[in-house]
DNA sequence: TGACCCGCG
DNA sequence: TTCTCCGCGGGTCAA
């Protein structure tokens, strides 16, 4: 039989590794309680590693008991003068024990005695039973005890570089046996368990001292073979504190322990307690680790399902009140991914189908349709548009977790039951990718286990409803969820599958001539440079022009150069190659990105539909995807040709647009109530004119010039952003100095907007959230944090997000009101793009007229007439003020 | 996969 | 002292 294993921990020692290892991740391992989790988290990470490579039949984790010990009555500065414990750290200890106790490990302490001492005599009487023992520790004292039966690992750096000490290794590395290292130590003394040692005695001497002698005592009995006249004064003056020094570093293998070897079996994880523990840390990463592994066993629930078919649909007529309802797909793009599954039902009975073609059942269609049936779903608007192509319209979707998730907290948004069940605490049901792998591997399991993994989803949408909806309606965001985000999945969803139309031979006769000019730029480049490189590579261009060119370096990348545009352009008057840089950059990304790109999501109904996300933006905007549309080059003339691609979809239609002017500004001039700003904005002036008089003092009605407002305008937007003197200068080239000057003059000129920026740090900073005025939020939790960089970002966070959050929050009520008033009225008009303070449609000419006025009606006095806005705290009194244009394709739009 | 760069509001 | 401005998506390179 093989020898039995125990394992034995110096808890301390592993603690404090742990907890400096994950130092600088301080902030991200807290708990909702406010605890700081790092050490824990760290620590049950090595006890993974240990456990897994060790496979220990007992284990035991020592600990000290206390400040005072044997030791301290012997040398009373033992120890002393150490920094006193960070609070962090400390918080966390009546936690490490509790761990232990849940993964089935004996803790133990002995008062007088360090968690040393106890591993030392264990370790002895393991040997004794003929145990094979592992010590783990973070401290090289103990490696004293490693033995033909015993290895020592030392936890270095992070939390699993280990080096493992045995008897060979030691004698490899330092040249003696294990047993001198005490003398050793007694020799040179421990700065860090503060005993001296003998004077102007380090590693080096000591080592070579214990080569020569072999012990102290030896050491001393041959004093006068001692070479060197200095040192051998030293170890003489210093003889007493050498063998106290020694003794201090001994561990004791004969200290008075009450518990035996009996005591420690390993008993393993302590389920479901350890659930629990990790749950209450919050250690999203263990959970799945054993959960995806206690689950996929026996944790999930058993489901009844019937396989739906066309004999059997009829049942579904009996689904009178609210039903569960999702169409399966693998890949996200629900435009174009394969439906490859349905599941339809309520708790007590779930019909699915990997047919999809009973998608065109009767019953199937009638229940799907039917407005008095309630729907619950995962992501209203893929369900919404998964269905429309298969010529369904969902109706009465009551329920979109994905939806209340993300409202409940932005940081909830992961796209797929699984993971966000998992975020409310339900384990019901696996990640999809879980059950069906992921990237190229990425397929349906057997039926059976399809089935069940369907009917799961559908239960957690189920189960999850009444709580996430009752959490809502404690944040207050009920209205925010049932006039807001769910009407927009709607709108969204429509405009979606109306998609754009695109031009392609108009794209292409860009690219051949974009291709032509990258060609020349970069023959131009290759001469001016006397080589050949990839231009596009920033390491390349990064030698090239700093290396062979010997251009001045201005900023460095954590890899290298810096090559940026900023860095680039203040390189152009050097060399007549960063202009051609510059512009092979700009053609080349417009090549990729906008034509290549662009082109590769073109639909045979020759449009792009994009996705617009609705849960992932951390401040309530939407986001563009596959193509995103909302970054479509305008700034550069070049780059504003591919919009001439985007068309009309119907000869003699044209493409009209309505923006907010500067409506991130008037909304900081609403909720912060500032009244200079507030009468700019009344009195239609502006707003960086304005800003230019007051912060440079100039006359009311002074002309402003050209530079001034540019600089007006910059401190504007930084206000906007959370405004820092460096961000403020970097953006100007105005020195850091004059931007602080500048922030002052500003928060003097507009006293309410200093105001209101305290605020919201001061909100956040109590509720660990801020909030928009329909009542979105945005959980904050680096408000707190001990970093000052990472508190400034989070307070600069703390500003933006009511203003971008309430813009958007605007925007989203404009677009619910628009698709209404187009219907109402019969308009032909569709409403196609959003682009955060744009909205584009496509319309026949004849309507010209109507849109003109009813579009920007609709969007100026959206805060007065949407009864959720209506509904906020700010009483919203700035005009909003928007702007139309049209066109025969999206270049051409014009007043 | 991460870093870098760059397009938009 | 920190070496910084808000929010996104996507292409490319280099590992």
């Amino acid at each position: 039989m093989a020898a039995q294993k125990i394992l034995l921990i110096d808890g301390n020692s592993l603690f404090y590794k742990a907890f400096f290892a994950l130092y600088q991740s301080l902030d991200r391992f807290t708990n909702e309680a406010g605890l700081h989790t790092n050490a824990l988290y760290g620590f049950n990470r090595m006890l993974n590693d240990m456990l897994a490579q060790g496979q220990p039949d007992a284990v035991l984790a020592a600990f000290d008991a206390g400040e005072t010990t044997f030791r301290t009555n012997m040398y009373h500065g033992y120890k002393s003068g150490r920094d006193r414990m960070p609070e962090e750290l400390r918080e966390q200890f009546p936690y490490v024990m509790e761990l232990l106790q849940k993964r089935g490990i004996k803790t133990y302490e002995l008062a007088d005695y360090e968690a040393d001492d106890i591993i030392g005599t264990t370790a002895r009487q393991a040997e004794q039973a003929g145990y094979k023992v592992t010590v783990v520790t973070g401290d090289r004292d103990l490696t004293q005890l490693c033995s033909p039966q015993t290895t020592v690992k030392v936890s270095k750096k992070g939390v699993s570089d280990i080096e493992a000490f045995t008897p060979t290794y030691v004698e490899e590395t330092m040249g003696i046996t294990p047993e001198q290292i005490v003398d050793v130590k007694g020799l040179q003394g421990d700065t860090s368990d503060n005993y001296p040692g003998v004077e102007k005695v380090g590693p080096k001497t000591a080592l070579k001292l214990v080569h020569q002698f072999g012990t102290i005592e030896n050491l001393y009995q041959h004093i006068d073979e001692v070479s060197g006249k200095k040192l051998k004064e030293h170890l003489v003056n210093d003889r007493e504190q050498a063998f106290l020094s020694k003794q201090l570093a001994t561990i004791k293998r004969d200290a008075p322990l009450t518990v035996g070897l009996g005591d420690m079996k390993y008993r393993g994880d302590q389920e479901p307690d350890l659930q629990e523990l990790y749950q209450k840390l919050n250690f999203r990463s263990f959970l799945t680790d054993s959960d995806s592994e206690a689950t996929a066993a026996s944790e999930l629930p058993e489901v009844q399902y019937t396989v739906l078919t066309a004999e059997n649909a009829a049942e579904l007529d009996q689904l009178t009140t609210e039903v569960v309802v999702n169409v399966e797909m693998l890949t996200p793009n629900y435009h174009v991914a394969d439906q490859v599954g349905l599941v339809i039902g309520t708790p007590k009975h779930w019909y699915v189908t990997k047919d999809v073609a009973l998608l065109q059942n009767p019953h199937v269609q009638g229940l799907l349709e039917n407005p008095a049936i309630k729907k619950d779903v995962f992501d209203n608007k893929a369900q919404r548009v998964a269905l429309h192509r298969d010529g369904i319209a969902l109706q009465a979707v009551d329920f979109d977790m994905l939806l209340v998730s993300y409202l409940l907290n932005t940081l909830n948004n992961a796209d797929d039951v699984g993971e966000v069940a998992r975020q409310h605490h339900y384990n019901g049901v696996l990640p999809d990718q879980d059950v069906y792998g992921k990237g190229k591997s990425i397929k349906l399991p057997a039926d059976d286990e399809f089935y069940r993994h369907l009917t799961r989803k559908a239960l957690a949408i189920s189960r999850l409803k009444q709580q996430m909806l009752a959490d809502l309606d404690a944040h207050q965001q009920a209205a925010l969820y049932r006039e807001m985000e769910l009407p927009l999945s709607q709108v969204l969803g429509q405009m979606e599958i109306t998609g754009i139309k695109v031009d392609r031979d108009r794209l292409e006769a860009l690219k051949s001539k974009f291709i032509e000019r990258v060609a020349e730029l970069e023959q131009g480049i290759y001469q001016d440079a006397g080589t050949e490189f990839n231009v596009g590579s920033p390491k390349q261009l990064g030698e090239v022009l700093f290396e062979k060119l010997q251009l001045p370096v201005i900023k460095k990348t954590k890899t290298g150069y810096s090559t940026s545009v900023d860095v680039l352009e203040k390189l152009a008057p050097d060399h007549p190659i960063i202009a051609k840089i510059l512009a092979y950059r700009q053609l080349t990304k417009l090549i990729s990105t906008y034509i290549d790109g662009i082109e590769s999501d073109i639909q045979p109904d020759q449009k792009v539909h994009t996705r617009y996300l609705q849960t992932l933006t951390q401040t309530g905007r939407l986001s563009s995807v596959d193509p995103n549309l909302q970054n479509i080059p305008v700034r550069t003339e070049e780059g504003r040709k591919i919009r001439e691609a985007f068309v009309p979809s119907e000869p003699d239609w044209v493409l009209f647009s309505s923006d907010y002017s500067q409506i991130e500004l008037r909304v900081l001039a609403a909720i912060s109530g500032d009244p200079n700003m507030k009468a700019a904005f009344a009195n239609d002036e502006d707003i960086h004119a304005v800003t230019a008089r007051r912060i440079f003092e100039l006359d009311p009605d002074a002309d402003v010039d050209a530079n001034l407002r540019r600089q007006a305008k910059a401190v504007n937007f930084g206000i906007v952003y959370g405004i820092s003197s460096y961000g403020l200068s970097q953006n100007t080239g105005i020195s850091n100095q004059e931007a602080k000057r500048f922030i002052e003059k500003y928060f003097h000129e507009y006293p309410g907007v200093k105001q209101y920026m305290d605020e919201s740090v001061a909100f956040a900073k109590d509720h660990g959230y801020v909030e928009t005025i329909a009542k979105r939020r945005r959980y904050i939790p680096e408000i707190k944090s001990r970093s000052f960089q990472r508190r400034q970002f989070a307070e600069r966070i703390a500003m933006n997000s009511p203003i971008q959050g309430s813009a958007a929050d605007i925007i989203k009520a404009a677009m619910i009101k628009m698709n209404q008033v187009l219907a109402d009225r019969g308009l032909q008009a569709r409403m196609l793009l959003q682009i955060h303070d744009e909205l584009i449609f496509e319309a026949p000419v004849f309507e010209l007229e109507t849109l003109e006025t009813v579009v920007p009606k609709v969007m100026d006095s959206i805060v007065q007439t949407d009864s959720l806005l209506q509904a906020a705290a700010v009483n919203f009194d700035v005009p909003l003020k928007v702007e139309s244009r049209y066109g025969n394709n999206w270049y051409n739009i014009k007043k």
